[in-house]
DNA sequence: GAAAGTTGATAGTTAGAAATATCAACTTTT
DNA sequence: AAAAGTTGATATTTCTAACTATCAACTTTC
């Protein structure tokens, strides 16, 4: 699917990304720092974003700016994903989870030790890619309930 | 069950409930009109609380000054309440169903014409009474994926 | 039936979240 | 190797959501 790959590339420098959305460039660091998004980085630990990155930022700024929900509100709404559905973890997995347990952060801002994702890259997950897109996530409550 | 009938007991009128909980009259209106929390009405219009209501707003309280959670954004995460499965209502419940599709409103702020919920008072619903609670919304999305 | 309290509405205030500016040290580009 | 851009950190500004004050009309209390 060339349009996937194509979305999923990471082109824009910070300062690039930044114009394009209409902010600046230290609310971008910020976004990130809170956990609302994983830029990829170059190995000099500079970010690079992708469009489906600008894609999920402007999601993000209309819950700010158009919603008003606070970068927290968006925090603890991500937290409610149910990851363990979509990354079909254990009991066992599930009981020792920080993520399973927690309704103030989103999973993928959680280190995973002895469990399914311990070793999987979270801004390759489904949960971070598909499920923390704008409306999707009562959809998904709506799946998981009708399995 | 005495305490239960006792806490759910309207009995404090609105300027009593503010002291206790430590603000304004017009706050506690603000939150009624958000749809927050639905108190008690007398005869003649006025709002009562009850001991459950008042947990309910510290929690509510806690949400806003604790954890930086807008209004907005506990609204949106009301709206995320499973309420279907809570009330079992049928596939073509959900289907008119206002309170099914938004993301922005929690149910009990609906009307539900044509739905199970239609002649029920929403102020007495499990969704409202129960999973509108501190941290249980979570829980619930637990439950419903482990039917 | 008078005093105390409540109603919805509007206007005004304020605390602090969100956004920005600026910095020396580092990375990338040409 | 110089110029342009980025890094994390700290300090500062902006803006508005959240809250409060005040009102005449209504309800409750004693």
């Amino acid at each position: 699917m060339p349009t996937k790959i194509k979305n999923k590339t990471p082109i824009y420098p910070i300062r690039t990304a930044a114009q394009i959305l209409g902010i600046s460039v230290p609310t971008l660091r910020m976004y990130e720092r809170e956990g609302l998004i994983i830029p990829h980085k170059t190995p000099g630990n500079q970010r690079i974003y992708s469009e489906n990155d600008l894609e999920r930022l402007r999601c993000i700024r209309r819950a700010i700016n158009k919603s008003k929900i606070s970068i927290n509100g968006i925090k603890t709404i991500y937290s409610l994903i149910p990851c363990w559905e979509v990354v079909k973890c254990s009991e066992e997995d599930r009981k020792v989870c920080n993520a399973f347990q927690s309704h103030e952060q989103p999973c993928w801002t959680f280190n995973h030790p002895n469990t399914v994702c311990e070793d999987r890259d979270c801004k390759e997950c489904e949960v971070y890619t598909e499920y923390s897109q704008c409306g999707s996530i009562k959809e998904l409550i709506k799946n998981i309930s009708g399995l």
